[in-house]
DNA sequence: AGTTCAATGTCAGAACCTTGACATATTCGA
DNA sequence: TCGAATATGTCAAGGTTCTGACATTGAACT
């Protein structure tokens, strides 16, 4: 352990209780969000992933297979499973052949903006309910100290980095 | 941002943009999380789930099924067959039989608690790079806001509620 | 006691996601 | 121009996790 305490300097290292570990609460809340959408959404016959490209969908018409799995943190070959579902399900189209280069565009259809609204009503609730839990302006430090987080370990990992979403500061 | 910022009433409504959403920023900072940890423990041969299990079990030595699988936030299901990974690869050990309940507390072994040590070194190290990118006592509130997230989504899902890692107030 | 209830461990099946691989298409540089 | 590098879509196989179900055990209640 420890040769000897560190004077309150703040210092980098892990807490001593795993509990308190950031990792460990980013987990925790993690999974206490996913089974609020699940139970959310199993009302509205979707999964978690098909709402998620669903919801990139509607922000970012046009994306792709492989730029919506960027955009829901699954593989490519996730997301394509995902799509087929969604495509036979008559929620979104694609167009058979494209034009140039092998990226085929994803649209909406309406009846998948209807599925997709009815859904956000329910699961903007869930949001909400995080969002009220916080004191006031807390809401903007939260998420700039998450994107910060995940910049942190993307440094060391630049995989797919700098998705969506990422705030340019 | 705005410099005039009036104090409105910050209404705990999502905002507009998808990937501003607690929710995006809470499942992006996971994925980062995941991808980092799954990285570094793929050269231990152990996996998140088994890490998260001795790590645990380090913490709450003679935890059972149940209660690691809560802690872990898994299924008692998943946590069983890790607990039979585990416990094969002679990491830990629990009783055949036991004098009262069904319960069995698992414990680890020295082999098991020194493949957790050789582990941590190299989690701590993704932890401490989560923890040096948060500014000076920003640490602490994150924590905190995401304790409260968690319990509010709790709150109408009461389902493994205040599990550990809890903090009292 | 006897009964209901909750919790635990486990089995079986399905659904999900991932890794690995390959073909195709664009871009870039020698 | 041609080849290397990159990016995309897709297939196949494996592992992981979940849902559903059941038997067992202890606790709570009548």
């Amino acid at each position: 352990m420890d040769m000897h305490e560190v004077p309150r300097a703040e210092p980098p290292h892990p807490a001593q209780d795993v509990f308190e570990h950031v990792g460990y609460r980013l987990k925790q809340a993690h999974a206490a969000l996913r089974g609020a959408m699940d139970a959310v959404l199993r009302e509205h016959a979707l999964t978690v992933p098909q709402y998620s490209c669903l919801e990139v969908l509607a922000a970012r018409p046009g994306l792709s297979n492989a730029e919506l799995a960027r955009a829901t943190f699954v593989t490519r070959q996730s997301m394509n499973v995902v799509l087929r579902g969604l495509q036979s399900a008559g929620l979104l189209s694609r167009p058979d052949t494209v034009a140039t280069g092998r990226a085929r565009p994803t649209t909406l259809t309406d009846e998948g903006r209807r599925r997709l609204r009815a859904a956000q009503r329910d699961v903007y609730a869930v949001e909400a309910r995080m969002v009220s839990a916080l004191p006031a302006g807390r809401l903007e430090a939260l998420l700039t100290d998450l994107g910060r987080v995940t910049r942190a370990l993307h440094d060391d990992h630049p995989d797919h980095a700098g998705a969506l979403g990422e705030p340019g500061t």
